[in-house]
DNA sequence: TGTACATCAGTGAACGCGCGTTCACTGATGTAC
DNA sequence: TGTACATCAGTGAACGCGCGTTCACTGATGTAC
């Protein structure tokens, strides 16, 4: 590996300041549109120094996946350790949910996902990510309905993801328009999945 | 409109026999490797003869899109009218769950939602097409549950298919692995969604 | 049935352009003695 | 503190290539009379 990759912190805040640039125009523009040029012209830099930093295009790529999923981990290790000691399931689901206020957010991750399905290592990367994520609110309903087995959190908690992840499509207006109604619909869903009891039950 | 989108069968069928080639690429590639030549390769014909019926890369690929939602919305359509009558709603999943079966119908509906993300005109063709897959699952479920009101078989549908479109990406492999007891709790929460009654009350 | 002509279907070469990559280069910064 | 040298950070021009698009062209097919 070169130095440009090395520990100096002039070097780590250059690396950090370029991938800002290229996610700013991934989410703005869309991966076809992620061309070196266009990332230096975003960064403020020339062709030739982005390319001290990131060599290959690959590279920028991978780096650029690696640091959206490390970041997006970050979020969720927080929020569901955090709501661990106190906060409830409701809290947990308003701060996912919020995430879905964020367009640019939900373009990275439908980039994300249609790199995952055609290039073998980017998927590996991204399931690596949602296992973890699964494991944390696994280990969140664990603590929250102790009445349920591990394998029945870990069950409940990967369906969660999924409802997450479909309803980021439609709640960011990518495939759909968010409403009153079927927003109450989706928390309801997704209470029950944290491990909550069934409201429409009780009707 | 030129000639080559006129009605004549030859036409229509050169058009499709074109469309199957781009789809082809489209799953097996990627949107970045869908390129007028490698469509012209693909189909076995040159690049011209493409680019007489296809003049541009744009209308290719909105006719392309267009073709997809339309063969997904026929699908949909008949699944939820042919089950109306007299098969329930486990028929109805199953063949729903049975798409996540084909790694090519993931992968195009990725590079559906990452062009929805970035091209409004692509976004307003893909949310028709969630808009009417919806109505049917809505209606379906009004069938099935008499007890339901409009509004809340048509929350339930919404929330029904954002869980489908989220189980998709891992149910293919895409972003997980599918699992026997994760596809049970999915199959169950999906369930609730289309009207039936909550099972795990039942415990 | 034959002829003239228009349109359709398909070919093939060329265009300008933006792409990722390569490379020789220049100052600036650190390091050894 | 000064000097020599290596490495780091950044520049700028050029490369070959594949891209979408344009265009003049050629047979084949239909149509009118």
């Amino acid at each position: 590996m070169s130095a440009a990759a090395g520990p100096t912190s002039k070097g780590r805040e250059r690396r950090a300041a370029l991938l800002d640039a290229a996610e700013r125009v991934l989410t703005g523009s869309g991966g076809a549109e992620l061309t070196l040029r266009a990332v230096a012209e975003e960064a403020g830099v020339r062709l030739g120094h982005l390319q001290y930093y990131f060599p290959t295009r690959a590279g920028l790529l991978s780096a650029l996946l690696d640091r959206i999923l490390a970041s997006s981990l970050e979020r969720v290790t927080a929020l569901t350790v955090a709501h661990t000691h106190g906060a409830d399931r409701e809290t947990l689901l308003d701060a996912i949910l919020s995430d879905h206020d964020d367009p640019r957010l939900v373009r990275l991750f439908t980039e994300v996902w249609a790199l995952a399905a055609h290039d073998e290592e980017a998927a590996a990367a991204v399931r690596a990510f949602y296992d973890q994520y699964v494991t944390h609110v696994a280990a969140f309903v664990r603590d929250h309905a102790p009445g349920l087995s591990a394998a029945e959190a870990q069950h409940g908690a990967e369906v969660f993801v999924m409802l997450m992840e479909g309803a980021a499509l439609f709640r960011s207006g990518v495939t759909g328009r968010r409403t009153a109604g079927t927003d109450a619909r989706l928390r309801a869903a997704a209470l029950t999945l944290l491990g909550g009891t069934e409201k429409p039950c009780s009707r």
